[in-house]
DNA sequence: GTCTATATGTTGATAGAC
DNA sequence: GTCTATCAACATATAGAC
């Protein structure tokens, strides 16, 4: 018997996949349970509600995106940032075919009466929304706010399609495509590849 | 009395609210009820089951889109369809920033455990998909599939995002977007329109 | 066709032994 | 800290009077 024992992370893991695969109020606590191999019971030793347990999945999932994101941006420019990350969705993309956008599905199903918790995913997607902004900002763009959302909305909806299509080829087609759309938006980034290879 | 009942039509009317505003899962046959003003013994009446009352509502809601669609194409160029459809999204923008796509959600929410549900509102999205498709093919434009499929998605991630950060200024201002990327793939577009003012 | 009452099953949450 | 047993609330669905 470990003095530290590992249920709470086996829990919180187990409820980040099972509510990405299933959605939220379709993941039961028994499912959670049964899925970190934790006795029912023992669930409310380590979180207080159902919902406690999706917080913990949010906060887990924002700090993996700011991790993600950090190291899109380093060593890299503004451009190769967000390009970083749309490659970083199209290693996923099979995952993202099969059950979505963790975080965007997740922002969907919740809505004002989930209180604290909404705002806490929500969170998550505004901070993707204010980074790509400052990627564009960043490139000197003009619109960087509009261009933020743009990006993520394409992101998202790309995701999504994939997701309802079944298609993870598309997907994969098409992030290429959201990838071709921001080297567009530079005319000399074209060139400045062609001079670094 | 009367002979002929409303009944069913006012609990699918409730269902589509409801679904629409809170998802399949959190809506209960009690909510619908209530809310269509029928007693809760009674829905057994007109549904067998939850499942098929929401079947009924995508049903409608697959009528309802069919519809707009003729709507969209009745007398217009293929690209002016496009932009018609646009154009009453545009006028949804406040609702659809309120709750999200009726369709897109639902589809995101159903998974395969759903069976035939799921596939009755994916046939939906998938229909959506072909007409664009239809357009841009044609408009004349090559790789309309793959214009297809960057169309629905590009509406569907704005109207997510717009949904999530609950902005519908922004989302109505994407929506113009899109439709202003449109109007660039034919270049000759413009000049026309002109042409005929 | 309509409605009340209720069966049946599931879920989130708790009590309390160990 | 851990786990079993169980509660209370709620959800879907049914039975049966009218």
């Amino acid at each position: 018997m470990p003095r530290i024992s590992d249920k709470r992370e086996r829990l919180i893991s187990a409820a980040d996949a099972l509510i990405h695969r299933q959605g939220f109020y379709r993941t039961t606590l028994a499912d959670i349970a049964e899925e970190a191999k934790v006795p029912l019971g023992n669930v409310y030793y380590y979180f207080k509600t159902k919902e406690d347990i999706c917080k913990a999945v949010v906060t887990e999932r924002k700090q993996s995106l700011s991790n993600m994101l950090k190291s899109c941006c380093r060593r890299s420019e503004p451009m190769d940032a967000l390009m970083n990350l749309i490659k970083v969705m199209i290693g996923h993309s099979r995952e993202l075919a099969e059950s979505g956008c963790p975080l965007g599905g997740l922002c969907q199903e919740l809505d004002e009466e989930c209180g604290e918790l909404m705002d806490c995913a929500d969170s998550c997607m505004k901070y993707l929304v204010d980074w790509s902004t400052e990627q564009f900002r960043l490139m000197g763009l003009k619109q960087a706010e509009e261009l933020g959302f743009e990006f993520v909305s394409r992101i998202q909806g790309v995701i999504l399609l994939g997701n309802i299509l079944n298609d993870p080829r598309r997907l994969k087609q098409q992030l290429k495509a959201v990838a071709e759309w921001i080297t567009e938006l530079d005319p000399d980034y074209r060139e400045e590849e062609r001079a670094a290879a």
